[in-house]
DNA sequence: CATGTTTGGTGACAATGTCACTTAACTCTC
DNA sequence: GAGAGTTAAGTGACATTGTCACCAAACATG
């Protein structure tokens, strides 16, 4: 009842909330549990609410009808998938998914809360306004990077920001292509040149970063 | 008086809108013209106003570190910038700039009455989570292209989609490069392909269209 | 251990991007 | 309307990336 438990603390994008919100939010919003690999919506498949992510990352991906696969964005412990779930109610026509990449801890807002907040709360609306924008500058910077960055640049920057602590990447051939939406073949050959270069180890299953400065020149070469 | 010639009437977005929300969007907000040519927002150059657009085009489009130039959407009459200019009041990195491509008539909303009639008007926030959804659904759809669509079927695409009346696409090779993010090179050789199949006759600055149905075959393609 | 499955490797080739030019078409000025 | 400058388009060589049809190694399972 104090209030220093309540999950809404946990986004730094919703400390301005007025109390009475925070409140309202927690009581009249559900926590739920997802297992890792559970894909929370997708074609055919439209959540009736806005999840709010308390642990755990969400990785949203596009299916092209030509089989084609694409990671789009990832949404982290303290983000909403606000903007993701009003796409797909406001179109059928959408084709991406969000698959629980974690097993993922998540506060669901129905509709008409979220609704009513937006309507009653100012700093609500700017979180919501804030996210949106900040999704739709992401879009346009993964666009330039799709269409004009090298392939090697993009490898070098999206295996530093999957490593772990420990330097590895623990991903395949496959699952790297589709972060960039490129071929299994096009990495391959690339982490062989990384390779030959002494920049990474390969195993089956996981890269090791070796060189974290080279790979950071390079992936900086064109940001 | 009688409300009827409105400009708020001719957004069918906005057509719910309750009247007192109406006459408080229309005398609360200034009518502009611009001229056809203008940026009307871009690196350094952030508007103060979200723009609702009653006539002409607004083409958006992101000009990358590189030099590279990608057309990214455009605004038609009818619809708003918000997200834009959220976008922009939001984040100083963007690198998006709207120019007009024609002349523009557009009615300029304050900030905080932005915030005002969000707040109050149902109808106006799903108009506006509408524009949102639509925007990022669309920039999802670019992205699926831009990464896996061969680079004939989206030109065939482009050259219907901008094609006027009579047939013809006033624009050089240069700009239709920009439209799809690629090089020129790349759009001359595809424009002699299709000449040489008698889909097209190119002249200086403009391609005509001979053959709808073949392009059209080629454009759904894959779509 | 035998077998099937997943992951990664390979070479040939096609599509697209880049570069350094050339040529053609238009504009402007005198 | 002739020459000069500017913009648009064409060209060939080459690099990068995508596609296809495979093969081989590593792992999983009985």
């Amino acid at each position: 009842m104090t209030g220093t438990d309540l999950w809404v603390d946990r986004f730094p994008g919703l400390s301005r909330l007025e109390e009475p919100i925070k409140q309202l939010l927690v009581s009249r919003s559900t926590l739920i549990d997802v297992p890792k690999g559970v894909t929370l919506f997708g074609p055919g498949n439209s959540p009736e609410n806005m999840l709010f992510l308390l642990d755990g990352t969400v990785r949203v991906q596009q299916v092209s009808d030509t089989g084609h696969e694409i990671v789009l964005y990832r949404i982290y412990a303290g983000q909403s998938c606000v903007l993701t779930t009003a796409c797909l109610l406001a179109y059928e026509d959408y084709s991406a998914e969000g698959i629980a990449e974690t097993p993922v801890k998540a506060a669901a807002v129905p509709r008409d809360l979220f609704d009513d907040l937006i309507s009653q709360s100012k700093p609500f609306r700017d979180f919501v306004l804030a996210a949106f924008s900040k999704r739709i500058t992401d879009l346009f910077q993964m666009i330039d990077e799709v269409a004009f960055q090298r392939l090697d640049v993009r490898l070098a920057d999206k295996l530093l920001a999957l490593a772990a602590a420990d330097d590895t990447v623990a991903t395949t051939h496959q699952m790297l292509s589709v972060e960039l939406g490129t071929a299994r073949e096009v990495i391959s050959r690339q982490l062989q040149e990384f390779q030959r270069r002494g920049w990474v180890e390969q195993s089956r299953g996981s890269v090791k970063l070796l060189n974290h400065n080279q790979l950071k020149k390079l992936a900086d070469h064109n940001t």
